[in-house]
Order: C-alpha cells, then sequence, then structure tokens
DNA sequence: TTTTTTCACTTGCAATTTGCAAGTAATTGG
DNA sequence: CCAATTACTTGCAAATTGCAAGTGAAAAAA
C-alpha cells in the first residue's frame, strides 16, 4: 500500500500531492474521455508512459481510493479498472484542463466537444459525471 | 528560456506539461489567494519550497507567459511578480483542486470559502479572477 | 497436449530531477 | 562604511523517471 506525504493541511496542496503530476490525470482523462479500462488500454494512449509508471500510478490511485481493480469478466488474466466517486469527482478539474489548454496552448480539440464545455459547462460536467458512473457500473 | 517538451496535441496533456507538478500550481494559488507577490514570499509558504525549484518554476512561468517578473516598486533589489490573462484563466482549475481536495482529503479549509465555493461556484470564480485582476494591476 | 501468444506487470540501470545546505552578488538601511 | 535583506546560484546526495528486457500466468493455436 502506497503512502502519500502530505505537505499541508492546504486543500490544493493536498489535492496536488495526489493529482499533481504529469500522469495520473492523463489515466483519468482516458478513463472519463476514451473509455478505457485496462493496464493494456492505458499504454496504448499517445503519450506512450512507461509500463511501470503505469503500474505504480494505477497503484497509487487503487490506494487512495479513486479507483478499484478487479478482475475482468471475459479474462482471468485481465484486470478492469474503474472509477469511484472520489474519481468521478475529478471530471471538473480534468474539464477545465481542457479549457485552459485548449484555450492557451497550441493544441487540437474536437471542436464539438469544446463548444459544448464552454457554452453550458455545468451541464456538460454533469454529463461526463454520469457518464464516467455509468461506464464504472458496467 | 526554457523550453517545454509536448507530448502530445491533447489539450489535457499539454496543460500538465506546463501545469502539471507538485509545485507550479502552489506558486498560482499563493498569488491569487494570498495576493503574493515575490520570491521571498512564496518561500514562506507552509510547503517549504526549496529555493533553486522556485526559481526553476518562476523561469518557466514566466517564459510560458503565465506571469511577467518586473522590478518592484518600492526596492529595487526586489522583483514583483503578475499574473497574466493566461495566469488568471488557471483560477477554475485551482477552485476545482480547492473543492476535490476538501471534500476528499483530510485537510483545514475556511469554512466561510468553502461554502462560498460550493454554493455560487460560477459567481466565486469570476471574483477571484477579478481580485487577481486587481492585484496584477497594482 | 504441447506450443505460442497475449497480458499485466517487474526488474535493472542510466539519466534526469529533487531537496537540502551553503554561497554569491546587488541593493538598501542605518 | 557595514550589516542586513533580497533574489537567486551552485554543489551534491537521494529520489524519481524512462527505457529495455524479463517473468509468470492464462488463453489461443497447432
Amino acid at each position: 500500500m502506497k503512502v502519500l506525504k502530505q505537505r499541508s493541511t492546504c486543500p490544493i496542496s493536498t489535492a496536488l500531492d495526489v493529482l499533481g503530476d504529469k500522469w495520473t490525470l492523463l489515466i483519468l482523462r482516458d478513463m472519463v474521455f476514451a473509455g478505457k479500462s485496462t493496464y493494456g488500454q492505458f499504454l496504448q494512449s499517445a503519450e506512450k508512459m512507461a509500463t511501470n509508471i503505469l503500474a505504480d500510478r494505477l497503484a497509487v490511485l487503487e490506494s487512495q481510493g479513486i479507483l478499484t481493480k478487479a478482475v475482468a469478466a471475459d479474462k482471468k488474466s485481465k484486470f478492469t479498472y474503474r472509477l469511484t466517486e472520489k474519481g468521478v469527482d475529478t471530471v471538473p478539474l480534468i474539464i477545465e484542463l481542457v479549457l485552459w489548454g485548449a484555450k492557451h496552448c497550441p493544441t487540437i480539440v474536437d471542436s464539438g466537444l469544446l463548444a459544448e464545455l464552454q457554452g453550458e459547462k455545468d451541464a456538460a460536467v454533469e454529463k461526463y459525471k454520469q457518464l464516467a458512473r455509468e461506464m464504472a457500473r458496467a
């Protein structure tokens, strides 16, 4: 069981103790926006995460109660990772990252998604949280 | 001039290339919520950032156009760091970190602030963005 | 039934990044 | 002039990362 050290009692600092690195939120992005749920799927993302880093981050996320790990329904040799409510609650954060990145950095975003997020943000946040919950049930 | 490498064209990944580490957003937090603007003030935060890391992150933030550096009005030996609009636009992100950290981790938050953020979030985001702009003008 | 492939990691190691302590150089206050 | 302040820089040990290769269990192929 991974133990994280907390630098202070500040909620921002503590949130960053858990989520503040270059890889963790990409795993959550893949779960929320790409519906990914297995080790192999995470490895295929464009950013090419190293296998040991992925294994480490999944273990941290599990020990922090952000996702759960269970044997896959189809294969005994495969695991399925699902978001908990604590994980689903990172959706607003991820959406703010999309908006900031799209506005201020040279990136490629689906224009429909961007319009949706820029228009009715609260509704979009709820929609993607609900979608994430449904995937976690499947 | 610091050069950051972009792992992919995804806005989330690119935002994390810039902001995704344990220290950068704490500097922005100190500017937005504590009104800090100098090297010495940043060093005094509860998390005790190392001096070389602070100098490095300030240089990255400046080169990324998130903040500007200028000689202080009162002393020639002092610098004042101010948020640009790109920096002000991280306020929604920082507020989501407060909300997630306060809800899911053991932290200490001002209950008035928390109530404000949980109640009228959009209004609170606008208020703190405006405050951050005013501090950047001062 | 044996063999091969797939999947989910683990291991080893070099390279980078971090954290700590100490040092420096330019003001500024007295 | 001299001590203190401010904003860094430097050196170095320790921790973290990234890459390549290896492992072991289960599933598919022969």
